[in-house]
DNA sequence: TCTGGGGTCCTGTTTCGC
DNA sequence: TCTGGCGAAACAGGACCC
């Protein structure tokens, strides 16, 4: 589900309907997470400076980012690729592999399409929203087919097709390689799939090290027999701050580092784990990037060690000059046990009478009570009293601006309140398919990209 | 008003324990 | 007791992905 985000805009926002639609960070560090095609027209495209995408695009609709809309929608779709098979590997939020042979839903290249066409009606059917389809015979090709497929289609590549396909193609193409390694093997006189082939394997390993340059190599091929994985657990578990001006106070960066620990304390216990290393990620007003961590005798989700470590980690960064982002992270992770408390007292920190008020700290530093611009985030659902359920334009300078309309309804009508408007109130989202099944609310030329790997005759 | 946030994997180097 | 060697962890950085 390529464009996924600003395609959910659209179908929950039926005024921005064909419209250009950009959803990202409004601050004035933003960038672009998902720009609509429309959008797409004007040169905006993913992690884009905001900046740069509203001198691109000024008419278009700038989004805040609803994460739990998206989430909500994703677990459903991923429910219709669960019943297709117990092989469903989630790449994120709009993108998954599906093991149709596992699953015994499809066998060859006739089963695989009728599958494949029947899932993207039902995705319609159950969101509003278009999906694409990709069936190969591996990963790799399967993620190719659906780039190909978008927006809205289907791609099948044939067993026995896939090296004439891929040996014109840019290397780029190739799942893993990006910026770096694409000029690397450019100045290797290297642009194509069939020149990595052309080069050979001892060469690849020698440009690009020795994992990479094997598994390209076998890409360029396409031989991929990486299986589909179902769960996949966490590795680690990280926050991370950009702030809208440098940071200068070396106070307040300690204050910032610890408050970000806490709030990786919170996921990290949300998630039920514990771990043994703490990171801590600095960005300088340079941007460049430095990490410093350190591993504890056992895993922990202690906020008062965590603290602490990434307090020592922070002494041996120099911040003269500011910092644009902080991070911390924990890693090393085990499933959350008994066996913690043994690792905090290994780990000389805590006592034990000190845990509830510590508790207490990290519940209390619960999200600050946000300035009045906060509190009407641009895109999101609001109720008034008397108009009913819109969402926020835009707000600033004690004033919102809301428009007036529902999924299923018209283009509504915008008007403008007081910030501090008694009548008017957050709001959750509105399902996009409303119950009536003769009512559309697709969203226009939404692409989609569920990988599908299906079995090679 | 250039460059987010949350991850994964790999590599080269250093450190540590036996 | 000193030293060397070796492998496993730890550490830092970088590339990549959505």
């Amino acid at each position: 589900m390529d464009a996924f985000f600003a395609s959910v805009e659209q179908a929950s926002k039926p005024s921005l309907r064909g419209k250009a639609v950009v959803v990202g960070g409004l601050g004035p560090r933003g960038v672009v997470a998902t720009a609509s095609y429309e959008a797409r027209v004007f040169g905006v495209h993913s992690a884009m400076p905001m900046g740069q995408a509203r001198r691109l695009a000024p008419n278009a609709a700038y989004l805040v980012p609803r994460f739990g809309l998206y989430k909500a929608i994703s677990e459903r779709v991923m429910e219709l690729l669960r019943a297709l098979s117990p092989l469903v590997e989630p790449l994120s939020l709009d993108e998954a592999f599906v093991d149709l042979e596992a699953g015994g839903a499809a066998w060859d290249e006739a089963s695989a399409r009728l599958v494949g066409t029947q899932l993207r009606a039902d995705i319609r059917a159950l969101t509003g929203l278009t999906g694409s389809v990709g069936l190969a015979a591996s990963k790799m090709l399967a993620k190719i087919a659906s780039e190909q497929a978008k927006p809205d289609g289907l791609v099948v590549i044939e067993p026995g097709t896939e090296r004439s396909m891929l040996g014109p193609m840019s290397v780029r193409t190739l799942p893993g390689v990006g910026p770096a390694t694409g000029d690397h093997l450019r100045r290797a006189g290297i642009t194509t799939v069939e020149e990595i082939v052309e080069a050979g394997e001892d060469e690849l390993v020698r440009l690009l090290g020795r994992a990479h340059g094997h598994g390209l190599y076998a890409m360029a091929l396409a031989r991929d027999d990486r299986p589909v994985v179902a769960e996949r657990e966490a590795k680690s578990v990280s926050v991370e701050d950009t702030y809208d001006v440098d940071i200068h106070d070396r106070l307040r960066v300690g204050l910032e580092v610890q408050r970000l620990a806490d709030r990786c304390v919170r996921r990290l216990r949300g998630a039920g784990l514990s771990g043994r290393t703490i990171v801590l990620k600095v960005r300088r007003f340079d941007f460049s990037t430095l990490t410093r961590s350190e591993t504890l005798r056992g895993p922990t989700d202690d906020p008062g060690v965590i603290r602490e470590a990434a307090a020592r980690l922070l002494d041996s960064v120099d911040t003269t000059g500011g910092v644009r982002l902080l991070g911390v992270g924990v890693s090393g992770l085990a499933d959350y046990t008994q066996e913690d408390l043994f690792a905090q007292a290994a780990g000389e920190r805590t006592n034990p009478e000190q845990r509830p008020a510590e508790e207490h700290a990290v519940a209390a530093a619960e999200e600050q009570p946000a300035l009045a611009e906060r509190r009407w985030p641009a895109g999101h659902d609001v109720r008034h009293a008397e108009f009913g359920h819109g969402w926020v334009q835009g707000s600033g300078l004690g004033r919102v601006t809301v428009r007036f309309e529902t999924p299923g309804s018209q283009p509504g009508r915008v008007r403008t309140f007081r910030t501090d408007d008694p009548e008017l109130e957050p709001a959750d989202p509105l399902p996009l398919v409303s119950m009536r099944p003769d009512e559309s609310c697709g969203p226009d030329g939404e692409a989609g990209a569920v990988g599908l790997r299906s079995a090679a005759p």
